[in-house]
DNA sequence: TTAACACTGTGATTTTTTTCACAGCAGAGC
DNA sequence: GCTCTGCTGTGAAAAAAATCACAGTGTTAA
């Protein structure tokens, strides 16, 4: 039973992000740390974190902070990591190819189980063990891999159908690269990553000279 | 000048979707477009990009909605699609190539203006009409071709030293793939974007079959 | 000309998120 | 054992963001 009161994606990004940066400390070195410096770390305020960390009702000690390995594990159980995930990545562009590299080296806990082209020349092909098939097989392979999150990266035209197809095949959580708003039924969830918005954004306040991160 | 009171990151992101989205348009077929119907688009309410437009001081007419064309335009001018964004791309992986091909095609507003890699294979190569230089000239090269973003797609080591590099090299916006945390002089903008991150917040909220997208 | 309509612009309100600030506690030093 | 220190946990306050709700307005139709 994960949680009582729903929690906001971001608040979910931050506890991933001090999950992730937990993992480079040497934790027989580094026991315990204050929440001053995971915040420093993090690009956070000290207050949000404890914060945070108390949203999920994770306690440190007061002399001795939290206990590196402890928050790890809790945050990883909250954030799901003891259940499967298993991925199908649709579009093996490069940015597709990107992310079978970025698979390949970190993150044990998201599998990528399936890829999907429409060229010829790329299906059948094995990428760092994750075998390509066909689009049209898109719904029957997923389901046969039991996938239940999808990444596309196809081009925009064809993000609604492949969208619809993975819906099918049982995925309930999408991450969607193309600038499209994707209509699915409401128990699945979409994150929209739109590489132009993000660069306008940083286009507009490097701009400004005037400056604040937030 | 732009605007008086600062503007939050969440406001661009929505001005820069409204604004891509009102691209699909054909403005002599559609000359205007309701609050109503723009946020359907866009994935938000109707309150929020009025609200929105509101903020940058843009006005419709209350038979006829927002015209389209003077909507991109003001927009567009807002965003600071007048003056010359160039940019300069680090790390030429697959993400790296991603992107490359991303603006050969679309955002004729964002100029790559160099590309950067340490793999002596690449270096001097063009693609896309976009030559790479070696990174050790990172400095020198983004200098000389006026670059004012960056973009870090370099392997999670070296992100610091190449975004020193660039900032001395007179860039003030970065977005940064790589999961660290950068110093940089607090006129420069950062933008982190951790892939694991998304991944990690589209798992959870995939797990949880309660929905509700945010 | 008037009435009905459907929209925008926006003050007011609500909700969410972040920050403040401090009580209470645990360990270190004496 | 007592005191001093610097941390956490957390109510309370502040700030920020989103939504509500409605007055005002241009348009169309009778």
């Amino acid at each position: 039973m994960p949680e009582r009161t729903s929690i906001s994606k971001r608040v979910i990004e931050r506890l991933s992000e001090y999950r992730s940066t937990l993992d480079e400390f040497d934790t027989t070195e580094t026991r315990s740390i204050y929440s001053h410096d995971l915040a420093k770390l993090c690009g956070v305020t000290a207050a949000q974190v404890r914060r945070d960390l108390m949203t999920i009702g994770f306690s440190g000690s007061s002399a001795k902070g939290y206990d590196v390995s402890e928050l790890q594990q809790t945050v990883g159980d909250f954030l799901g990591f003891g259940e499967e995930r298993r991925m199908a990545l649709v579009g093996i562009g490069h940015l597709g190819r990107a992310l079978l590299d970025f698979f390949a080296d970190r993150n044990p806990k998201l599998i990528l189980c399936a890829a999907f082209d429409i060229n010829e020349m790329r299906i059948n092909r094995v990428i760092h063990g994750v075998r390509c098939y066909a689009v049209s097989q898109l719904t029957e392979v997923a389901k046969e891999k039991r996938a239940n999150m999808g990444i596309i990266t196809v081009p925009d035209a064809a993000a609604q159908d492949v969208a619809t197809a993975l819906v099918e095949g049982g995925v309930s959580g999408l991450l969607n690269f193309a600038p499209v708003q994707l209509r699915v039924p409401n128990h699945v969830f979409v994150e929209n990553l739109n590489i132009s918005t993000v660069l306008e954004k940083v286009a507009y306040f490097a701009g400004q000279s005037g400056d604040k991160e937030r």
